[in-house]
DNA sequence: AAGTGACC
DNA sequence: TCCT
């Protein structure tokens, strides 16, 4: 039984070579699965300090996405705009601390996309449920000297990988549970997101889907 | 400006 | 294509 929620958790084997989408892009398959389990907790643990929420967005519309933080600080949309606070609006407190294993599993993986030295100072936790999607856009708020680390876990999604101009084509890329993402370098601004969540149910997550996002802000 | 955008 |  054990070993059957093991296979079921790990959807690929955690050895394999990155797959290149463009210079500085990479998937590393499976690479997270190993430590599923522990990370799911640990989003469980942040959220009962820094709940996930839904926030509104600049237009005057909503994310789809439910989103938390830690770290030294956490991304935030609202009428106002899009930025990075070091304290969540929603409880005035600073956002959780980021789990020193989290930071370590980031470092290691980028060091396997070639980004040796890697030190993530926020988390972006993003909670998808069915019809959850994000638009495309760019990571423009961090440094961009630094990579972005993306683990995925439980349902499967499509991630749309385009190009630096917004009207790029997009290469449709489906992202299973543990699967690692990781784009610097030259693709740092490359224009990215995340087709709609289609309903299911996962042995680890049940109807949903976390993305973890490692960033260097300050 | 990362939009269950809004509008054409 | 516009808007915030």
């Amino acid at each position: 039984m054990a070993q059957q929620e093991f296979a079921l958790d790990a959807s690929q084997p955690a050895s394999t070579a990155p797959e290149w989408l463009d210079t500085g892009a990479c998937v590393l398959r499976g690479h997270a699965a190993g430590h599923a389990v522990e990370m799911i907790g640990g989003i469980r643990r942040i959220a009962r300090a820094a709940p996930f929420r839904r926030m509104p967005t600049p237009g005057g519309g909503m994310m789809s996405v439910a989103m938390t933080c830690c770290g030294a600080g956490g991304w935030c949309s609202d009428a106002d705009g899009y930025r990075y606070v070091a304290h969540d609006p929603r409880t005035g407190q600073p956002w959780p601390p980021l789990p020193d294993m989290w930071r370590d599993l980031a470092t290691h993986v980028a060091a396997c996309a070639g980004y040796a030295g890697f030190v993530p100072d926020v988390c972006l936790i993003n909670g998808y449920r069915p019809g959850a999607r994000m638009g495309l856009h760019q990571d423009r708020g961090e440094r961009l000297d630094a990579p972005v680390v993306s683990l995925s876990f439980g349902l499967p999604a499509i991630f749309q990988w385009g190009g630096l101009q917004r009207g790029d084509p997009l290469r449709r890329i489906p992202l299973l549970h543990g699967d690692v993402v990781v784009w610097g370098g030259p693709s740092r601004l490359v224009f990215h997101g995340i087709a709609p969540l289609r309903a299911g149910q996962h042995p680890v997550t049940g109807p949903c889907r976390y993305n973890l996002t490692f960033r260097r802000v300050w």
